[in-house]
Formats: structure tokens, C-alpha cells, sequence
DNA sequence: CATCATGTTACTTGTCTTGTTACGATCCGC
DNA sequence: GCGGATCGTAACAAGACAAGTAACATGATG
């Protein structure tokens, strides 16, 4: 559990219930992404509240894709489950009276903040359509394979 | 602790180990970091095993800058503790079956490396003395306040 | 040899994601 | 309406990792 896998996980599940056109459960998405229901509930909880999936209770109930994948980016997903941390290094003081430290803060955070726009901009420059079709030029160049997970 | 703050603190004592021209012993440097001896001899190791740092047994002993810190940059002190991990996301699964989970880490893969190298490249072009020099200017700017950390 | 200081190991703590259990609410089919 | 399916949510345990802590060995100085 090193790293925070949300982002991950939501752009998998996206793309996949992109490809099927009934309602997928918590039961089966947790199954695809080798997890268990209640997190998928949990992360998919700010996909629901930014309108990007719906989910239905009760028999037949389930989760859906409301928006095409070519209006969703990368960086859409990331801000719809919360905008977790992006680095695991920090400052360790983020108020320090010491203007040593102060300057470090600085110098470090520059960097950071410099890779942090680079990369955001990077996500917002993806749409979810784009890895679909990454996943379809795949497909074709071996088609004889199982190419997905339990879908 | 959010955040590993390794990188930050090591900077935060080279600098100002090299305004002070004895050594300093792991419960001073302690004191300044608001932690204790065993994190900063555990910490400083990395520094010493690559030459930036010396560290001596005994009465009088301690620890000794060794280069100057215009020899230093910040990725230096980056690799000598270590390289931790830079991000906090990442894949759910690093050799995923599932060609969409390939796609997906592929494209998100690309944006971190990209952002990873922009971040690194930024930590080499900036040396210790540079951050030396803001402080510096900051002691200036207000020279009546006291100006660091218990030193 | 007594003291100071590092070196190192082992264990605990704090924090965050993930996993799990439990229970309530809602919807569909009978 | 009843029962099962399914989401919503809260509460709590597990696992990982940096950081904090305690204990003890090692080496250097006077």
C-alpha cells in the first residue's frame, strides 16, 4: 500500500464501463479492480458528485458512465476524488521562525511547485477516450489474448 | 507527519552547519530540528557515507561539514538520504494483466516521469549556497529579528 | 578509567490509505 | 407489502512507512 492508488483505480474503472452499456455493481467493479465493494463506493462517491457516474439503488441498481469518455480528463478525475497529495516529500515546518529553514521551504518548494503545474497540466491534457484508444491499439496488435480483467 | 521531511531537514542543518565553524553534536543539531539525536544520526549517515559530512566519536566529537556548500546541490542531498519516493499516487498494480490498466498506467506513468525529471533537474541546478545567499539577503531585509533556530 | 558522543538495533507512535464489518435506506419483483 | 439486491455511511482493523524513543555497544578524549 505505498502509494495512494485512487487515481488509478477510477481511471480503470472509467474506461471499463465506458466499454459495457448496463450498469456495473460495486460487487463486480471491486472484483475487476481486486478490491472490495465498500471502497469502490467510498472513491467513486466524488465521480458521483461531479456528475461524471451515477449510481442506482436496489435490484438492478448499480454504477454508470454519464459523461463520454472525451469530455472527462485525467486531471478531472484526480479533482473529483479529492485532489490527494501529490508528493510524499515535504517541508518539516511549513511555518518555521528559523529563516534558514524559511529559505529551504523555499528553494524546495519551487521545485515542487514547479513539477506539481507540469504534471496537473500533463493530467488536464489527457482525456479518458485517449487511453481507451491506447487500449484498442493494444487489443489489435494481439488479439488473441484475454485482454482484460473479469470483464 | 504527512509528508517526509528528510530532504528538507538535511539541507536545514548542512546550511547551518557551514555558518558555524566547529562541530555540532546530534543533540544540538536535534534541538534545531525540533527532533531528537537517533533521526539525525540516522538521517546524516546518508550524508556522511557520501563525503558531504564527516562525523567524529568522543569527547569534542560531532559533525563536520566537509564541502563547501557551493559543491552541494540539492539533488546531492536528495540521493545521499536515499531517493525516497517523490510522489504519493501511483498504479494499484505495477504488472497489471489488464491492457486497459496497462494504458492507464502508461499514460499516467508518462505524466509522472515528466514531472519527476522536471523536479530532479530543478533540485540539480540549485547548490546549497544559493539558498545560503537568500537567507542572507532575508538577514538583511530585517536584521533586528533574531534570525534561526537556537544557533 | 570515566565521560562524551556516535552507531545501531528494536520497539513504539502517528498518520494515511486500504480493507472489513455492520447497519440503514432505497428500489425492484413477486 | 415482503424480501432480496444494492447503494450510503459510519466505525474500526490492518498495513506501510517516517518519525520518535529507549537501550546498549563502540570509540575517542582527557
Amino acid at each position: 500500500m505505498r502509494n495512494d492508488s485512487r487515481l488509478s483505480r477510477m481511471l480503470h474503472v472509467l474506461i471499463h464501463m465506458d466499454k459495457h452499456q448496463h450498469s456495473a455493481t460495486s460487487e463486480m467493479i471491486a472484483k475487476m479492480l481486486n478490491t472490495n465493494p465498500v471502497v469502490v463506493r467510498r472513491t467513486m462517491a466524488g465521480l458521483r458528485e461531479q456528475g461524471y457516474v451515477r449510481s442506482e439503488k436496489g435490484h438492478g441498481g448499480g454504477w454508470t458512465l454519464v459523461r463520454p469518455l472525451s469530455d472527462i480528463t485525467l486531471l478531472d478525475v484526480y479533482r473529483a476524488i479529492g485532489e490527494p497529495h501529490l508528493f510524499a516529500i515535504g517541508p518539516a515546518d511549513d511555518q518555521p521562525e528559523c529563516l534558514v529553514e524559511q529559505a529551504v521551504n523555499v528553494a524546495l518548494g519551487d521545485a515542487m511547485k514547479e513539477a506539481q503545474a507540469l504534471l496537473l497540466q500533463r493530467l488536464d491534457s489527457v482525456t479518458l477516450d485517449r487511453i481507451a484508444a491506447d487500449f484498442e491499439a493494444k487489443l489489435m496488435a494481439r488479439p488473441a489474448t484475454s485482454y482484460s480483467c473479469a470483464s
